[in-house]
DNA sequence: AGCACGCCGACT
DNA sequence: GTCGGCGTGCTC
């Protein structure tokens, strides 16, 4: 069975090249022993290089065996890449020279794509206008597709004395680099990034000897071995010494089996005299796989806790769904979602099944592993991108074993190749951390999740106390819905799925508590009262009553740092960042620490000069708070209390979040203080009071989903508040306390919110109305991205039909990022299916072979090769 | 992505 | 004449 012969490889288009994939697939589920080892087989072998699609004809070494599906490691020129194996033949191509086939490297992994992961990666490279291997290389844990790499490394003894006279600046700089590393080896890849046109001066060291220029093997991740001792022999005989006999019976103690490394190290022995146990025929060592796994904290045992009357409900629903359905739960902060979910996995998991529970950030949810862990122990398994990459192999590995398990994890895990999946939960599925801004395929992981849930037939539960629009509109059924249901008829997912989806409320905290009150201050008249520090007075004065009744508070500041920018009082020059158009943010984190300036774009961060640089004036001014700027305020107003800072800044170490939170929960501190992390599932009993500083951060942005995610960020902050037995209170300090959203937020009023919010949405045809494509265009010259972005435009106007608004092209909102200047096009129109992987995009007026994707990636040949563009499907950040 | 091959300008 | 710039095309 071939795909393609080479002749007509570069017309396969990706929607046959997705379908071959699919049907040769099929030829994987047969038995094994349709393969004869002894005739000469060709692969088909789709591989992992940037900018190259097509398949590639490898044949088979004779102690090799391939399945459609398998993970290869392939020769590719010069270098090894990972590919996968798409199709098995008996006969070479016809048309392709035969001495220029090379043999498969190696297998990788075997035979772990059941039928329905194809597809589910086909709907994505299909939806998100991508190829199929990078849908693929998301999916995979990184390191699994190895590729070899250009490395570099100092020739020491040919380096003379004085050698910075006699080369160039640029030369000086990578040989400084090289020279500051304990090896002197640094991969091309690195020394580019660090140095502007660093291949130059590679090329010149290497004409001068100084140093060679090598190709690393790929690095790729492999199970961990470790060398265990088993005891073989019976009785003992006299042939030992009495010290092997002492080593002997300690093992027999400790049950005739242990790991040679901590063996040695706990009874004092060496390796020697264990060999000489092994010659002597009474012990063996031997290699064992051990699986790298993040043990998290143990837990002691937990019950499930008795459920409240809408959880009972809730639950009963879940519980009855035996295939596919798609479940909002929509529970206030504080109303025991996670409980549902944990009585939900546990008739999974006693079915012989799995269950996939994706959380927005892991690192921030310690304690919701914890209570996982809790109730099912060791069949819990967390996946996340902080993993180390062994762990994530291991744990990927460990997934496709098929036991019964709860995989935890954030956006990727939804890709872990569970075999017998019954249930995936999406917590807090209206976080914006679910969708991938980059690399392609730029999906989110809630759309995912529902294909994947329909694939493997299982229920879907989307949980959020602030549910998104779009989540609530696709489980109400609302107009638009029924609309487009109706000329759907015929089709999967159609009438029968909209009876598959539920919305479940649990509208009161858990033991009756009451939700949080919110107090709203106006700034403005704080000003005129003549306050004019950052805490209003009734800010000041909770804080006060907290502290005096020995209670726990959370401030929520926007944005890290210090100062939002820093400008010159004399001339009024504003420090900015050289590569971006941004301002540079101040960070000062404690007395004595460097005094830094940092872009949030690009992690560009210098030393903050003590005088203007344009006018040598030594008064330079601090504009905006941050959290740290607020920590300092808070300190000299109420220097008892003790803070903790919670940001990006002071979590970035492993084990940071849980270090912080676990401080906080034992009371070693008053106040926690921190950025959006906040207002991601922290529950701790403490806490009575919650205070917004400046709420207008949130709400005066430029795009269309401003609203509702102020309205998100500031409830779920507020729900932080009042979860122990002291009822809560919240304070937001606003200058806009008119605003419908801080009124909503005031009267916990997400139901009138989001009507109001979705009327809009509809009038001017957004999502979830309406759709969006975001095409981005950068390059390094700024006139040249503008140029192509008015050229695709001019485009689009050709090739759309007139119901689709094309909007711009514009310059980003910050044009110019890490030295390169981006345009962009945003395409808005009607969606004519509610949820269907293969939506038309473009309308198939005279094409009809051509898929939207591949229009859409075709004109990416119309643009000079320096501009660079992506596709950003269902955009959600728009700058 | 890398790398070879190849076609043009500034130096011995 | 050659060295070296980077544009184009190929990798089974």
């Amino acid at each position: 069975m071939l795909i393609g012969t080479s002749e007509n490889l570069s017309q396969l288009s990706y929607a046959s090249l997705a379908e071959s994939v699919i049907n040769s697939n099929l030829i994987a589920a047969e038995p094994k022993n349709s393969y004869q080892t002894h005739t000469p087989q060709w692969v088909e072998v789709l591989v992992d290089v940037p900018g190259v699609q097509g398949l590639y004809t490898y044949s088979l070494p004779a102690d090799l065996l391939v399945c459609v599906g398998d993970i290869v490691s392939v020769p590719f020129g010069i270098q090894i890449t990972g590919g996968i194996a798409i199709g098995i033949s008996t006969k070479p191509p016809a048309d392709l020279d035969s001495t220029k086939i090379r043999p498969i490297e190696d297998v990788v992994i075997s035979g772990f794509f059941p039928q329905q992961y194809w597809e589910l990666l086909n709907n994505i490279a299909d939806y998100y206008c991508t190829d199929l291997m990078s849908a693929i290389r998301v999916a995979l844990p990184p390191g699994l597709l190895g590729r070899s790499q250009r490395r570099i490394r100092l020739n020491k003894g040919a380096i003379p004395p004085g050698a910075e006279h006699f080369c160039s600046v640029i030369a000086l700089k990578v040989l400084k680099l090289l020279q500051n590393q304990k090896d002197g080896d640094y991969s091309v890849n690195y020394l580019r990034n660090q140095v502007k046109g660093a291949s130059r001066g590679i090329r010149e060291l290497n004409k001068r000897g100084w140093i060679e220029n090598y190709l690393e093997a790929p690095k790729r991740a492999k199970p961990k071995l470790k060398t265990a001792i088993t005891l073989v022999g019976g009785s003992l005989l006299n042939d030992l010494t009495t010290r092997q006999k002492e080593i002997l019976s300690i093992l027999k103690n400790e049950g005739g089996e242990a790991w040679q490394t901590e063996f040695v190290k706990s009874h004092q022995t060496s390796t020697k005299i264990l060999k000489a146990l092994v010659d002597k025929g009474y012990i063996i060592l031997d290699d064992r796989e051990i699986l790298r796994k993040e043990q998290g904290v143990a837990q002691d045992g937990d019950r499930p806790k008795e459920l409240s009357q809408d959880q009972a409900n809730a639950l009963q629903v879940i519980n009855a769904q035996t295939g596919y359905a798609q479940i909002l739960l929509h529970g206030v902060t504080g109303s025991g979602k996670t409980e549902v979910y944990l009585q939900a996995i546990a008739p999974v998991l006693a079915q012989n099944k799995s269950a996939l529970v994706l959380v927005p950030e892991i690192g921030l949810t310690p304690q919701l592993t914890d209570r996982f862990r809790a109730r099912f122990g060791t069949q819990v398994c967390v996946y996340h991108s902080k993993l180390s990459a062994g762990e994530r192999y291991d744990t990927w590995r460990q997934t496709i074993q098929g036991e019964p398990q709860v995989v935890i994890g954030t956006r990727s895990a939804i890709f872990a190749p569970l075999p017998n999946l019954g249930l995936i939960v999406l917590d807090e599925e209206h976080d914006s951390s679910f969708k991938q801004n980059r690399p392609a395929p730029t999906y989110h992981a809630r759309k995912v999740a529902n294909w994947r849930a329909e694939l493997d037939d299982c229920p879907l539960i989307l949980g959020s106390a602030t549910p998104s629009l779009e989540s609530l509109v696709a489980v109400r059924g609302d107009k638009a819905l029924k609309d487009t249901a109706s000329h759907k008829t015929g089709r999967r997912g159609d009438m029968a799925s909209i009876s598959k989806r539920f919305y479940l409320s649990l509208p009161a905290r858990i033991a009756s508590r009451p939700l949080p009150k919110v107090t709203i201050i106006d700034l403005r008249q704080e000003l005129s009262r003549g306050n004019r520090s950052i805490f209003s007075l009734s800010l000041q004065n909770a804080i006060a009553d907290m502290q005096e009744r020995g209670e726990q508070g959370i401030l929520f500041i926007p944005r890290r740092g210090h100062s939002t920018f820093v400008s010159c009082r004399s001339c009024g020059y504003v420090m900015e960042c050289p590569d971006c158009d941004v301002s540079l943010s101040y960070h000062y984190t404690h007395e004595g620490a460097a005094k830094l300036l940092r872009c949030h774009y690009c992690n560009y961060t210098r030393i903050q000069p003590n005088s203007c640089p344009e006018c040598s004036s030594p008064y330079l001014k601090f504009f905006g708070s941050g959290t740290q700027k607020v920590t300092q305020e808070l300190t000299k107003l109420f220097p008892e209390l003790k803070c903790i800072r919670f940001d990006s800044d002071t979590t970035r170490n492993k084990g940071a979040h849980r270090e912080l939170i676990t401080q906080f929960t034992n009371k070693e501190a008053d106040i926690l203080i921190g950025t959006q992390m906040l207002t991601k599932g922290l529950d701790i009993a403490g806490v009575t009071v919650v205070g917004i500083v400046a709420a207008d951060g949130l709400l005066h942005r430029s795009d269309y989903r401003a609203a509702e995610r102020a309205f998100q960020t500031m409830t779920q902050v507020a729900g932080r508040a009042g979860r122990g037995d002291t009822p809560g209170k919240v304070i937001v300090q606003t200058y806009s306390p008119e605003h419908p959203v801080i009124q909503a937020v005031k009267t916990h009023d997400y139901h009138s919110f989001s009507a109001a919010e979705l009327a809009e949405r509809e009038e001017l045809n957004y999502p979830p109305y309406g759709k969006l494509i975001l095409i981005k265009l950068s390059s390094i010259d700024s006139r040249e991205v503008e140029q192509a972005a008015e050229k695709l435009a001019d485009l689009l106007i050709d090739l759309l039909s007139p119901e689709y608004d094309i909007l711009g092209p514009a310059p980003a909102s910050v044009m110019r990022v890490a030295r390169r200047y981006r345009w962009q096009i945003l395409l808005k129109f009607s969606q004519s299916e509610t949820d269907s992987p293969d939506l038309n995009i473009l309308p198939d007026n005279a094409d009809l072979l051509v898929s939207h994707k591949e229009r859409l990636s075709r004109l990416r040949s119309h643009l000079p090769k320096s501009v660079s563009m992506t596709i950003d499907i269902d955009p959600i950040n728009m700058d």
